[in-house]
DNA sequence: TGTAAAGTTTAACCGCAGTTAAATTCCACA
DNA sequence: TGTGGAATTTAACTGCGGTTAAACTTTACA
């Protein structure tokens, strides 16, 4: 069994590799905020183990093993985060902090019956996706809300899920995961962004938001009035 | 914040002083399964916290603040057990193993989540009082099966959690909390008691038990045919 | 009452995961 | 192309909780 610590480490490989596809040291242990040096200690371990290739200066990869260590780890986390929402109603910017703890204790029996409980389901409070148990993720056609442009209508796919103050925000501002919104503008400079915000039963809301909030929104574009800048 | 270590340690000795108000180092480090040092170590660390007396090579005993984290751990350990028991139909040979993990990780807000979702409960399980929040636990009329008499009948209050294989044995033959027993013969020196089950809806079972069993099942006495032997 | 056995504590050590400080490597730019 | 600065790694150390072996109390009994 791996130590929670080196789930830890394998979860942020995971994580910053979406960004970058080998990850450098420097990035792992701010990301994880221990030092520099502490992050290299471990990264020998974990490829002594297989679990991870180093190249020294270069950075660090997950080898196959070690991504299948991480995609379980994040199969405990979103699990657990869907459960407590759902079956004990806590709120969305608490359930993160939460399943950091819950997901290193999480037994092969209580994840099943969670998984069950919960209709086996595909994402989580935050939108997601929940690693099926092979460590498969079923691919999605998203990009970040900031990538849109004026006109442009999307579905909300996903919200970052590592800030609970931003979490809170976008609560308030019902930008939650299956919201349906409209870019009405865009700045020029700091690309602030106006968007119409679909509250339901024909009322809507408009919002200005910068590029922290919208770099943190995943959606999926629904019309077509203009394609997404790369 | 006390490590989990800490936290074992401390409920170990609680529930050590129940038999002997004072516990050796001895019987606390086998109940833990290590070193009598490592005990020792971990005494004299405590007790400079002050959640611990220490008399060298006489025994330990919880002070006030330490018996006070000790049922904060045994009650997160207590509505862990029942929430998975009744939550997620976890069988109840099976919810002490899991609960020893969960305990360390429960915080005071989902601890109350899961007290309100369970009906603010008295018990778990196996029948152990569920520790109140400020860590009372409300007073029980109880003796061990084997302390009664031929002719004595009780209800069973409380079973042993710590043992799967006996849990699943004592489900097998119905010895839960709230079924009730008549004790009909007791065999002099192995003192192998025969028990009358009662099964509900009119029926009842017959079993030999020896003291591995008597010892690890807490009853009330309701008739009082013979009182029970000191 | 002296002593040996049993129990307890101390001492020296280990692995883990972190730290700071020093040495090394890499890379960009003059 | 040589070199300075930034990033990385190594070295030496820390605290935690464990180990074994040795030293020390306590106690029971001859």
């Amino acid at each position: 069994m791996n130590s929670q610590a080196i789930e830890d480490y394998l979860k942020a490989i995971y994580k910053l590799q979406v960004r970058d596809s080998t990850v450098l040291t420097s990035v792992l242990a701010s990301y994880l905020q221990v030092s520099p040096s502490a992050a290299t200690g471990m990264i020998k371990k974990m490829a002594a183990s297989n679990l991870v290739r180093h190249r020294p200066y270069q950075g660090v990869e997950l080898t196959a093993p070690g991504e299948k260590i991480a995609l379980e780890v994040i199969r405990h986390h979103r699990l657990v985060e869907l459960y407590l929402t759902e079956a004990l109603g806590v709120p969305w910017d608490k359930v993160h902090d939460e399943a950091e703890k819950w997901e290193h204790v999480l037994s092969e029996d209580l994840e099943d019956r969670i998984d069950a409980f919960l209709g086996y389901p595909k994402s989580d409070p935050h939108g997601a996706p929940i690693p099926d148990r092979d460590g498969k993720i079923s691919d999605r056609d998203v990009c970040t809300l900031s990538e849109l442009s004026t006109g442009d209508k999307a579905v909300i796919i996903e919200v970052c899920d590592e800030d609970a103050e931003i979490l809170r925000y976008l609560g308030e501002a019902h930008l939650y995961p299956r919201t349906e919104v409209q870019v009405t503008s865009v700045t020029p400079f700091d690309e602030l962004m106006t968007i119409r915000i679909d509250l339901g039963n024909y009322i809507s809301s408009e919002l200005v938001v910068g590029q922290k909030i919208t770099t943190r929104i995943l959606v999926k574009l629904l019309s077509l009035d203009k394609s997404p800048t790369a």
